[in-house]
This record gives C-alpha cells, structure tokens and sequence, in this order.
RNA sequence: GGCCCGUUCGUCUAGCGGCCUAGGACACCGCCCUCUCAAGGCGGAGGCACGGGUUCGAACCCCGUACGGGCUACCA
C-alpha cells in the first residue's frame, strides 16, 4: 500500500470522450496535482464488441487537448500496467482463485431464465429483488462435480452473513449507510469466464493501489457491492467520492439529443481547452465566487469538500460567453495564432501568406477578438478582407443603400478617401465632416460605407477596415457600390 | 416495489445557527457609451420545494411529504 494519493481516470472507449467523462478526468487530475499524487489512465475496455483502438486514440487525444496529463496509461507506461482490462485477465483469474480458496465466492447453476422468473415474483411481491442464493447451500464437493461434469456456471460473491450496515465515508456526500440486508451476492465472473466490470473494476483499483475513486453519482448504489468485494480480497478499501451528473436542460442525463456532448465536438466548434476545463471545473465545483481562473489556480485550490452532490445542468450559453472571456484576454500574438487554421481552413489565405503579412494580421486580430465567442466566428466576420469579388448581402443594400442620401455620401466618402493617410485616427477625421458637410446623418453616411466595403451592416470598425483593406481596394468597392435610390 | 442520493434566482452556485433585507456569475430587461456588431459601465427583475419540529434565533439541525435522479443485469 502506498500513502501517496493515486487516482485513475477508466474510460471505455466505446465512444468519444463525453463531457461529463472529460469533468470526472479533470476533478481526478485536478485532486492528484494538488496533492502530488498519481493520476492513472486506465482503459476499460471488456465491452469487446464496442470498443475500438480508434476511440481510444481520440480519447486521449481529447484529454491532451484539455491539458491533462497523467504519470501512467496506455502510452505512458507505469509500475501498474498493463493499462488495458483486456490485458488483465490474468489479475482477474488469480483474483478469483483467491476468493474460490477463502470461499468468498461460490459457483450459481441457476438458468438466466429461472433467474428472470424469481426476480418477476419477487418484484411482484415487493421488497428486495436480489438474487434468493439458491446455490450458495450446495455442497462444495457437489458444485465442483458439477463444474467438473461442464455444467455452465457463473461465480458469485458471497455477502458475509454477519458483515451488518455497509457504511460508507464519501469524501464528497459525507455518511451513506446501506443495509447489507439490501445486499445481492451479485455476479463475479460470467459463465465465458470473462469478469464482470464490478470485479474487474474492483481487482484493478486494488491491484494498482488506487487510493481515491472520484467519479460520477450513478455508481453510488454500486459501491457497497465494491466494499464486499475489496473486503472479500482483502484489500484495503479506498475512499469513495460520488459527484453529481451533468444533465440536459430538460433535467435528463445528457446525451446526443442535447446537442454536442463530445470534447472534440466542442473543440470543432472553436472552444478553448482552457475555457473548456475552466467551465467543467465549475459545474459542480465552486473556488468561492470566482468564476474564471486558471489551470494552476485549480489545481492549488481544487477540494473533493466543495464539489457538488446536486445534478448539474449543461448551460452552453455560459460555456460561449467564458470562452469569450478567454478570447478577449489574449495577447494579438496570442489570438492570431489560434485563428490561423480556421483561416487555412476556409482557403482565406496561406502559411506562407501568413508569415508574410504577419503585421497586418496583428492589426486584425483585436478587432476580431473582442467581437466572438467561438473560434469558428472568425472566417464570416473577416472574409470580407480577404475576397476580390465582394458580394453585397441582399438585406443590406435593401436596409442601407436604398435609403436617400446614400448615393451622394459614398460619392463623398470616395473623394474624402482618395487622398487621405491611411490611419484609423486619420480616415475617421476626414469621414466625420462629410455627414455635416451633405446634411446627412452619421450613421447614414457610416453605414452605406461600411456596407459598400464590407458587404455587411455588421462589421469590424469602419475606420480600421477600411485602412486593414487598402485605400485602393475600398475606392474599388465604392465605385462599385450601385445605391438603389437616387441621389 | 425495494435500497440509496439530491432539492437556494431560468441555469451554475456562495451560504455550513445570528454577519442574510440571501451574495456572485451566465442569461434576461432598462439606461449610458457608440460608425454597425461586440465589449464595457450603471441599474432592475428573479430563489431558500412544502409541512411540522428543535432553538431566544433556521436557507443552515431533526422528522415527514412532494418532486427529481441513481441502483436494483452473466451493461459499463
């Protein structure tokens, strides 16, 4: 036994890596950085039919992306390993070869069938419907004359009589009692052999000292089961803490039909990782009223005592506007390379551009940064910039350039702009005395330029897009501007 | 049905017997700023599920009820 903590994060990889897994993985990693223990990756995949190398890969791939990083795994390597239930099945039959020899389990004969028809009567009847242990009276020389013979059989744990409440210290729900009368001699190992996940799950925790088990509620009624288990083996029993789930608005646990449950989906989306794990690390965690901070500040302050007991419901909303908060603080330097694949993406432009007109991208960059949410906003709100052919939205030559004066304010503006400097502060200096000068509004004047350069009546800053696209391209774009009305 | 857990603004939460006329954040509404959109500033509306106790005093402790959730598989 070590006294250091040791903690795992046990995905199955029958899918990507879901939120609410992605939350279990930081809380875990979040409790053994704070206290200098060991974060384990385990891969849980017995789920032979849909488990898939390929998940696997993506779900580390998600848990990297988020910044986590852990001493031992599947790639890592470690003391433990291997790191694959698949690749443990020997720790499972010696576990159980233990359990045969201190009769702490027993081989069942009952059919699925009769097994189904007891638990129909029984539920019928009321009250507990576990498993009536029929086959725990048999004689042991009988049962195993019966193995011997081939007759199929599963290996069940043997609840102690005597063992009374099964009292639990959950680090985060506190006290939790269950009546060991409550308790089913629930299946070890299936009639294949192959170990149930509540027996793997438990000789693997023991077998890799694992000191802490941090993880969803829906396992809470699971644990005492666990106990007899640990206890069965003889191996000391670690400490339990049951956080609440992630759940839909509609109160349902979360799934596909809520929308994007996936890390890389968020990702995809144009999310920050570290605003990704900063929302995550707050739903169902609480700092005190802080709302953002960083990964260092979590972990210096994460605490299993003030994570939430309460369901959690999944707010998107409040995902974007801290995602948005992560976007504002960054540094141009910063922004701008986060932005550039979504530029490469949409074919905008090239590295090699990229490298070339790395200044004037700087000037864009807080323009844009200040205006999003998600990373995925950027292409329609700059495209404008990077277009020879410039299409005018429909709505916004009907809205603007159809209005009385627009004709004559973008004659105005061109001549203002043909000899100008080319400075935000300067453009705006000439473009102001033009809405007095034609008797027109500012906003007129404003917004019938900013449609004819930008194609748009949202945009960034008139006056730095304007100086950001070139003097000569903005006086191509006016002069190719018809308004619809007459001067 | 049985066992277990949970319940503070629409949402995430602070609160751990007097500091609460219940605080913060998102969202919402209004005003300001303003070349659009944002961002920002100021202000507003909005909550202790219900009923009993215990106590001088309860969002906080106890008991019920209601509602929600989990488990009750040779799924994980």
């Amino acid at each position: 036994m070590t006294d250091t903590v040791r903690v795992r994060f046990a995905p199955s990889p029958t899918g990507h890596l879901h939120i609410g897994g992605a939350r279990t993985a930081i809380y875990n990693w979040a409790f053994a950085r704070h206290h200098g223990g060991s974060f384990v990756l385990r891969i849980d995949d017995t789920d032979k039919e849909r488990s898939t190398e390929e998940n696997t890969q993506a779900i580390l791939r998600a848990l990297r992306w988020l910044g986590l990083d852990w001493d031992e795994g599947p790639d890592a390597g470690g003391a433990y390993g291997p790191y694959h239930q698949t690749q443990r099945g020997g720790l499972y039959a010696e576990a159980l070869e233990t359990l045969k020899s201190n009769r702490r389990a027993y081989p069942c004969f009952c059919t699925p069938e009769t097994l189904d028809a007891k638990r129909e009567a029984a539920r019928a009847a009321g009250g507990f419907s576990g498993y009536d242990r029929t086959c725990r009276s048999i004689d042991p020389a009988d049962a195993n004359a019966r193995i011997d013979a081939g007759e199929p059989h599963v290996w069940r744990v043997k609840v102690p009589a005597d063992r009374g409440d099964i009292v639990l210290d959950d680090a985060i729900r506190g006290t939790v009692t269950f009546p060991s009368s409550a308790m089913d001699d629930f299946v070890l190992v299936r009639t294949d052999g192959s170990p149930t996940y509540m027996f793997a799950t438990v000789v693997d925790d023991w077998k890799m000292d694992i000191t802490h088990i941090i993880r969803g509620d829906d396992h809470l009624s699971n644990t005492p089961r666990q106990v007899v288990v640990f206890e069965a083996l003889g191996a000391t029993v670690p400490t339990f803490g049951h956080m609440g789930l992630i759940f839909g608005a509609d109160g349902k646990r979360l799934s596909k039909r809520h929308g994007a449950t996936s890390v890389e989906a968020y990702r995809d989306m144009g999310f920050l990782p570290e605003a990704l794990l900063n929302y995550l690390a707050l739903l169902g965690w609480s700092l005190d009223e802080t709302n953002v901070f960083d990964r260092a500040t979590l972990v210096e302050r994460f605490e299993l005592s003030r994570v939430s007991k309460n369901p959690a419901v999944w707010n998107p909303g409040k995902l974007e506007w801290m995602n948005g908060v992560y976007l504002r603080e960054m540094t141009a330097e910063e922004f701008l390379d986060r932005i550039l694949p979504w530029l490469y993406e949409a074919g905008l432009l090239t590295a090699a551009d990229a490298t070339a007109r790395r200044a004037w991208l700087l000037e864009l960059a807080p323009l844009v940064s200040e205006r999003i949410k998600s990373l995925d906003e950027v292409v329609g709100m700059v495209s404008f910039l990077f277009t020879d052919e410039l299409v005018i939205e429909e709505s916004a030559r009907e809205k603007v350039l159809a209005k009385e004066g627009a004709g004559r304010a973008l004659e105005a503006v061109a001549a203002v702009l043909a000899d100008v400097e080319m400075t935000p502060a300067a453009v705006e200096d000439a473009l102001r005395d033009i809405p007095d000068r034609l008797e027109l509004k500012p906003k007129l004047v404003f917004q019938a330029t900013r449609v004819a350069v930008t194609g748009s009546t949202v945009s960034p800053p008139l006056f730095e897009s304007i100086v950001l696209l070139g003097r000569d391209a903005a006086l191509a774009r006016i002069a190719a501007t018809q308004p619809l009305a007459t001067p």
